[in-house]
RNA sequence: UGUCCCGUGGUGUAAUGGUAGCACAACAGAUUUUGGUUCUGUUUGUCUAGGUUCGAAUCCUGGCGGGACAA
């Protein structure tokens, strides 16, 4: 008998080949399938997300012949994850679900389940790797970005502690998406051509204006176009003083109802996020408009038309102490230390090269290019060279 | 009241006698395990009634609507 390792299996082709993969090295699985909504109010599907799934899942346990049970982890889930969503809304913040739903479901309570279930480690198809190295004699786990550039996942656990990743295994980190496939295909696994999940961790494609409405009213503002040549973006002259000039360069841009020209009506700014096109319903433009910041207490939408208005960059962003995470502690910088990293700030997006200046309020990232859509809520995660050392929420 | 100007998709505009085009918006699909971005595609229009002409968004007349100047 090996090593007892709980599966996660969604009913998608990596999790399916993941448990495959395991299964050829000789541990002892056990396929677990999370549940973690119920509703079907707001889905684009309208029927339930996960039907099909679980019978995907199912089947893929058959085939493997392992144990398979459904864990309900639903109303933790509604607890933290979804009730967060709501309230970052509510502020006028845009959330990240699914690094929340890792953070507190998948390698929270499911390792919790799964430990129940007498297993030692709890096995993922993301597209990352984990490895373990010696620091002062104690073991040190190391989160690694998957070896597909274009399926890299590492982004999404980017919250992760080392004692979650301590119990954690990323059985198809070091494979191509389309050898994930040919595996499945090639092993008649039935998952070997389901589409990829996309949207919400396991709510499914929702239409997110509908979703939030449940909690979030809607109530009329107005939308105001700001000139790229206005005022508002000319920044008082840098001081040389380093600490004066971070803190200037990563605060967002204010603006008032009179720095711009009203242009249209919204149904509520909290329905919108930074770099936003979609969804305004302005017409007319020379280029298309981009939403460039929310005023969530006057309901006002400050839009910037083209997608090289001033509005849509900034160059540095802050993170308070208290929403800095280091993967690795070990290296988390110490108070006025600098250090040159590569972040993202959303996934998918090519790592961009920066410095980090740890302040006594908290940490600054100092881009060497401007970036787009830098948005409160959002996460911005570190790395040095493959590996993912830390992350924070944007400030 | 008089004179002049202007009415083209949802919005902004192009076509000055010869197949009504572009941008934005909207919608759909693709991409994407967050939001968003991006890509592709689709729908929708000559204010109205006559007239001239082989042929009218375009020229003429009336009406309706909007604007400017005059008083």
């Amino acid at each position: 008998m090996g090593t007892k390792v709980a599966v996660g299996l969604s009913g998608g082709v990596d999790s399916s080949v993941a448990a495959w993969l395991l299964k050829q090295q000789g541990f002892d699985l056990i396929g677990l399938f999370m549940i973690n909504w119920h509703d079907t109010e707001g889905t684009l599907s309208g029927d339930c997300p996960w039907m099909d799934d679980i019978i995907f899942a199912q089947l893929t346990a058959r085939k493997l012949d392992i144990p398979f049970e459904a864990v309900d982890l639903s109303a933790a889930y509604r607890q933290r994850v979804v009730d967060y969503m709501f309230e970052e809304y509510r502020r006028g913040r845009t959330p990240n679900p699914d690094i929340l739903c890792n953070r507190e479901i998948k390698f929270d309570l499911f390792v919790q389940a799964a430990i129940n279930h007498g297993a030692q480690y709890v096995a993922t198809g993301h597209y990352c790797r984990k490895d373990t190295i010696m620091i002062n004699g104690t073991e040190t786990y190391r989160l690694l970005a998957g070896v597909d550039p274009g399926k890299d996942q590492s982004y999404f656990l980017c919250q992760l502690s080392q004692q979650q990743l301590a119990s954690a295994m990323f059985p198809i980190g070091h494979l191509l998406k389309s050898e994930v496939r040919r595996i499945a295909e090639n092993n008649g696994l039935v998952t070997a051509r389901r589409k990829d999940s996309q949207g919400i961790c396991f709510v499914g494609k929702v239409d997110l204006p509908v979703f939030l409405q449940q909690k979030l009213e809607a109530k009329d503002g107005v939308i105001v176009e700001i000139p790229s040549d206005s005022e508002v973006f000319k920044r008082k002259i840098l001081p040389y003083d380093l600490h004066e000039k971070l803190q200037a360069l990563s605060s967002p841009y204010t603006y008032h109802l009179s720095d711009g020209k009203i242009v249209g009506k919204h149904r509520g700014a909290h329905f919108f996020t930074i770099g936003q096109r979609k969804g305004l319903n302005v017409g007319g433009m020379m280029d298309p408009l981009f939403v460039i910041g929310l005023d969530v207490e006057n309901n006002i939408l400050y839009t910037g038309q083209g997608d090289q208005h001033p509005g849509l960059y900034r160059t540095a962003l802050f993170i308070a102490n208290r929403d800095i995470h280091w993967i690795r502690p070990d290296q988390a910088l110490q108070l006025m230390e600098e250090r040159r990293m590569r972040i993202r700030i959303r996934y998918r997006q090519p790592l961009q090269d920066a410095t980090l200046y740890q302040m006594p309020e908290g940490l600054y990232v100092f881009f060497d290019e401007p970036q787009r859509g830098v948005t409160p809520g959002q996460f911005a995660a570190w790395y040095h060279d493959d590996e993912l050392m830390g992350s924070g929420v944007i400030n």
